[in-house]
RNA sequence: GGGUGAUUAGCUCAGUUGGCUAGAGCAUCUCGUUUACACCGAGAGGGUCGGGGGUUCAAGUCCCUCAUCACCCACCA
């Protein structure tokens, strides 16, 4: 087959990820070990971001690499119904048609959004093919699917059962324009102005943001050591408000700050996180002035109706008009809670709810974590999960949307307090027992669903074999949601961990090193670029340089790098397929050249690191060594040398095991090769094992080092006098004997030739007794560049001379390196006394 | 207010348990059409590894401290 001589991807990426799916490449195969990797399930609503392209890129670079090592892999796709965000994106599409979700009944509105979804799901999926990944799409999972339920349900019954879940009113994140809770971690806040109002409470002066609430104040509270106010603890008091005067207690509480404002704080348990837990300390009641849509109650009076905002506004002018309103410091400034959707004020509000005891989850997740069941990349993020769970709070996982799982819990219909456990969510009431039971309308927090993913992907108990999985490839961002969350669910399920390992990717940011938004307009869409050019380019373009956990921008030129690469490897293939020709060669690791023996001992170098980088997912060290030894020992030199002498069986050996060292990283190029070699018939490079490359002579490759030393002084000092043409001459060297010609090729000589004597430029960098015939004028010009060289010579011998003058390095520092230390001394020495003589010779 | 991470060449970033001359890609400069590749080849320049201190025979790497940036967590009304 012949090739083009430039590597176009868009010829061949479909075809190929086509050939791998047909031939069932993906599915687990072998008896090696299982290494099973959950894919993080990818919104099933959203649009391809460049994130998607980093995670599929590292866990398909893993994924490869361990199929290629003899593992039996399994990667598990599978998509995210996402509750909540697909809900948002598809009220989007309703307010285009001029609607609203509330136009619709929740089993409406869970049907229209599963048709939206469904189209877009198929999208997706063949996005993900499009980046190469190998996953085993016979295995996709949906979190919506009936098995997912039916294991989220019986969690959720376990849970029940074992009191670890409870129901009750809760002051919950509450976003009034979505009307949904959520949990505090999904709270985003924002530093703002709040203008501090001080207000003339009873004997008291107060200050507060948030003066609209007073209609909920139950108590008014001070620092029980506080003896401005002492006097007042326990006491009612009488309070002009703005409808009159009303009686109030005071309570003591630490939780007041003496020095804020004027260390008197009103209490309203409704609408405030503090106030609720002073409300609990002191046993008052919560009365609720807000509704779930944002705008006032009956208790605000003449202020119902009103929006929060507005109400606040009339709430102030009222104080004013009553001259109860002190004065306003309008620079105070304090962090809100903010829905991370749309940006609505989260207002604590209070609500019944599904809520999860995570103190006792939490602490065999802690103990296993502490006792590094798991493993960390980076390892930092350990103690960082550690102390969150250490902290975290009860889990609520209701939420007042449509598109999500139904909590299968009904409600007594004549008694409020008891509720039952049921499947029938499909009914929207039941009977049993001769009494008549209502279904709550909630639906579960995605993450409640997704938090089981491991085990419910791998099927456990059925199928122990993939669970615990080896490893979850997942974003920081999510550490806490997602990580945390599946360690603590599935130690109290299974009885195991999830996963023996995890790797945390940090954050794509855009090119100019800030974080990617839509609003900002910095998105990068990577469209584009696989269209220019290609899947491989742009994967290796993500992945190169980027270490666990860290974020890093987005770089065009590593793309440019990656196309180059995937170009070079296409070359090399061309060159290498043009000298076997039609004959039928096999690869072969029989070195007859010293060119030979040195490729196969960089290859095996080669191999072993990457291997060694791998295990510890450092891919950007691994891309690094299989990018080098392809260009720099493969294409600048063993093919070069080949121009000289040509073995084919080894070159043929070489192309086919630096195909499969880059395969893991470039899949699709490397395997557009391998489809056009004759001697791998109808396999799939996708199915070879990781090439173990056996070792070199090593005296045998030491002879090639020296003819690089040779070849790189001459090119050196061609170089610098810009010599275009010129011979070299030598006495006394059976390496130049025998390799001349090669030395002649390498180094673009006119000559090499061996002669008793002679006058010219001496090499100075290795034993051999050369020079190059160049005449004395420019020879005399070169002597200055040979000063400098002197002068860093002696530098460099100094620092080995005062090393080994110490004593202390001599006893202490290891033997091997102490010898090394000594050698390098010595050939230091040497290379100085052949400058010398060179020096001498002009002066 | 706590915590974590970052600070390395013009830019974007690597750098495993401390080990000697700190690397890559891109960019820059010089030269180059020798039977793969100009998405190329041969070379060059460019870094007191944020500042200061300490431990050690040896520090980009470990410890302390300061500065700047980023992110996370926290109940300041």
């Amino acid at each position: 087959m012949k090739l083009s001589s430039k590597y176009t991807p868009q010829e061949y990426e479909k075809d190929i990820y086509a050939l791998w799916e047909a031939s069932g490449a993906f599915s687990p195969k072998g008896k090696g070990d299982p290494f099973t990797v959950v894919m993080p399930p990818p919104n099933a609503n959203a649009g391809l971001h460049i994130g998607h392209v980093l995670f599929v890129g590292i866990e398909d670079t893993v994924v490869r690499y361990e199929r290629m090592q003899g593992k039996r892999v399994q990667w598990i796709p599978g998509a995210d119904h996402a509750g909540f965000e697909t809900q948002v994106v598809y009220e989007k599409q309703l307010a285009k048609e001029g609607k609203s979700r509330f136009d619709f009944t929740r089993e409406e509105l869970y049907d229209q959004v599963f048709d939206f979804v469904a189209g877009n799901r198929e999208r997706f999926n063949d996005i993900f093919r499009q980046l190469g990944a190998s996953c085993d799409w016979e295995n996709f999972h949906f979190t919506l699917d009936q098995n997912t339920i039916d294991v989220a349900y019986s969690t959720f019954e376990k849970l029940w059962k074992d009191g670890l879940i409870y129901r009750g009113e809760r002051l919950v994140n509450y976003c009034t324009e979505h009307r949904t809770g959520f949990a505090d971690i999904e709270v985003e806040y924002q530093e703002q102005n709040s203008p501090l109002y001080y207000m003339q409470y009873g004997p008291f002066e107060l200050a507060t943001t948030r003066p609209e609430t007073k209609f909920g104040d139950t108590a008014v509270a001070v620092h029980p050591d506080d003896e401005r106010y002492k006097k007042y603890i326990g006491q009612t008091i009488e309070v002009e408000g703005i409808n009159g005067p009303f009686e109030i207690v005071v309570v003591g509480d630490e939780m007041v700050d003496r020095e804020f404002g004027t260390g008197v704080v009103k209490i309203t348990p409704a609408h405030d996180f503090n106030d609720w837990e002073v409300a609990q300390r002191h046993n008052l009641q919560a009365k609720r002035v807000i509704n779930h849509d944002g705008t006032m109650n009956h208790e605000a009076g003449q202020f119902e109706g009103m929006t929060i905002a507005d109400a606040r506004k009339a709430v102030v002018k009222a104080l004013k008009e009553k001259g109860l309103l002190l004065r306003i410091d309008e620079k105070y400034k304090n962090r809100v809670g903010k829905c991370y959707k749309c940006g609505t004020q989260i207002e604590p509000m209070l609500l019944d709810q599904w809520f999860i005891d995570m103190k006792k989850l939490a602490k065999p997740a802690i103990k296993a974590l502490k006792d590094k069941k798991i493993e960390f990349y980076p390892e930092a993020k350990r103690a960082q999960t550690i102390e969150y769970l250490q902290n975290v709070k009860d889990w609520n996982i209701s939420r007042q949307i449509a598109w999500g799982i139904p909590i299968p819990a009904f409600q007594n219909v004549d008694d409020p307090d008891e509720w039952i456990f049921d499947t029938q969510v499909e009914q929207h009431t039941i009977e049993k027992d001769g009494k008549t039971y209502r279904r709550d309308p909630d639906v579960f927090d995605t993450w409640f669903s997704s938090g089981q993913w491991p085990f419910i992907t791998t099927g456990y108990p059925n199928n122990k074999d993939t669970y615990p999985t080896q490893l979850m490839e997942t974003g920081v961002d999510i550490l806490y949601q997602w990580v945390a969350r599946m360690i603590c669910l599935g130690l109290y399920v299974t009885g195991k961990i999830p996963f023996e390992q995890v790797y945390l990717h940090g954050m794509m940011r855009a090119t100019d090193g800030t974080k990617m938004s839509k609003s900002k307009g910095n998105v990068v869409d990577p469209m584009p670029i696989i269209d220019e050019y290609g899947t491989d380019a742009l994967r290796l373009g993500v992945l190169a340089g980027r270490s666990a956990g860290e974020s890093a921008a987005y770089d065009p030129s590593k793309v440019v790098a990656g196309r180059n690469f995937c170009n070079k490897l296409w070359n090399v293939a061309r060159y290498i397929e043009s000298v076997i020709g039609d004959s039928k060669v096999k690869p072969e690791a029989k070195p007859k050249s010293v060119a030979d023996y040195w490729v196969l001992h960089e290859l095996q170098q080669a191999s072993e690191l990457m291997q060694k980088s791998m295990a510890d997912y450092r891919f950007s060290e691994a891309y690094e060594t299989v990018y080098h030894v392809i260009w720099d020992s493969v294409a600048d030199w063993y093919i070069e040398a080949s121009k000289q002498s040509k073995n084919e069986a080894m070159m043929a050996y070489v192309l086919d095991t630096i195909l499969r060292l880059a395969h893991p990283f470039a899949p699709f190029v490397t395997e557009t090769i391998w489809q056009t070699l004759r001697w791998t018939g109808d396999s799939l490079l996708i199915s070879q094992k990781w090439p173990k490359v056996g070792k070199s002579k090593k005296s045998e490759a030491a002879v090639f080092t020296d003819i690089q030393a040779i070849v790189a002084e001459i090119r050196l000092i061609k170089g610098e006098l810009k010599l275009k043409k010129t011979s070299l001459y030598y006495a006394d060297s059976k390496t130049l004997d025998e390799y001349g010609e090669l030395v002649k090729g390498l180094a673009g000589l006119d000559g090499v030739s061996k002669v008793e004597d002679g006058n010219g430029l001496h090499l100075t960098q290795t034993d051999h007794k050369a020079w190059l015939d160049i005449d004395r004028e420019t020879r005399e010009h070169y002597a200055s560049q040979l000063k400098t060289q002197r002068e860093e010579l002696e530098k460099r011998l100094e620092g080995l001379q005062k090393r080994l003058d110490n004593e202390s390095y001599v006893k202490n520092a290891p033997k091997e390196l102490v010898k090394e230390t000594r050698d390098e001394l010595k050939e230091t020495k040497s290379s100085i006394e052949r400058v010398e003589a060179e020096i001498k010779r002009y002066a």
